[in-house]
DNA sequence: ACCGATTTACTTGACAGCATGAAATATTCA
DNA sequence: TGAATATTTCATGCTGTCAAGTAAATCGGT
């Protein structure tokens, strides 16, 4: 198809680029002030949810569950997420945030200031038109 | 401000987050295709557009000069990159794609479905409308 | 113009984290 | 009992940081 060599697709997807490299910048910054790694701030963000066994954090990370072992091992170390037993399954450990999990998790949510830099811009009507291009480019149609 | 609370807001960041996550899906599957990671994908994706030295590099990544070291290394190894002089600056080398590594580089850029599929379903216009937004969302005011 | 001190470019080595795959253990389920 | 599932451990490779080292350019004072 047309589409690759186009020139105003190609604008877009490099766009795309720069949003998906701004991303990362202010979330590995807004973890790294709490001394935690992208990863860990994701599944801390996560388990700050609700309880989840290893492997529905694996599926959630798609990487291997060997990996997720590591990544909570480390979590754990810091005090921040706790294994439990799962009364139902006795195989199944199910990793949650502790006290200072939720509260640490809280923060950076708080301190990402992706949500509100980049869109304080724009206005409302033009924060409704965005969402609705993300969710038919992303495949979900509109409920 | 209440632009954090507000929930189109936060649906917009969440879609963002889906789009990066998609991102990183398809460029590492492509790059895998080729058995490179997705950093050397990148980097091999800079150096068939034009040489240049390894400091530059490092600054594009956003990482310390050491880490391209590696980067190249591997890609030198397997005769996708070489190491110049430059004439100007006995200091500095240049990493330059070889041929194979500027055929790699395109059909790694062929291979990469983002362009295509999810933009697919949007309209020349529409997807005009999602430059626009995605401009001002990264602050470069439309020239 | 020269020379020593500083700065710049790159590499090396040590180390941590993320990621994979294979093998081991414990538990569930058919 | 035997197959399947959940987790861990171990070996390995890549990415990332930082500190130290080498080579080359540049600057300032004479």
């Amino acid at each position: 198809m047309a589409t690759r060599t186009d020139s105003l697709t190609l604008e877009v997807v490099e766009l795309i680029g720069a949003v998906v490299a701004r991303y990362h910048e202010e979330y590995d910054r807004a973890a790294a002030e709490h001394s935690l790694t992208g990863a860990q701030a994701r599944v801390l963000g996560l388990l700050s949810l609700e309880p989840l066994p290893m492997r529905k954090i694996a599926l959630r990370l798609k990487c291997e569950p060997s990996n997720v072992t590591g990544i909570i091992d480390r979590l754990e170390t810091r005090g921040l997420v706790e294994r439990r037993p799962d009364p139902a399954d006795r195989r199944v450990k199910l990793a949650a945030a502790t006290e200072e999990g939720r509260r640490t998790a809280r923060e950076l949510r708080d301190a990402l200031d992706f949500a509100r830099e980049p869109l304080a811009g724009l206005s409302d009507a033009e924060r409704t038109v965005l969402r609705d291009l993300l969710r038919r480019m992303l495949g979900e149609e509109t409920p």
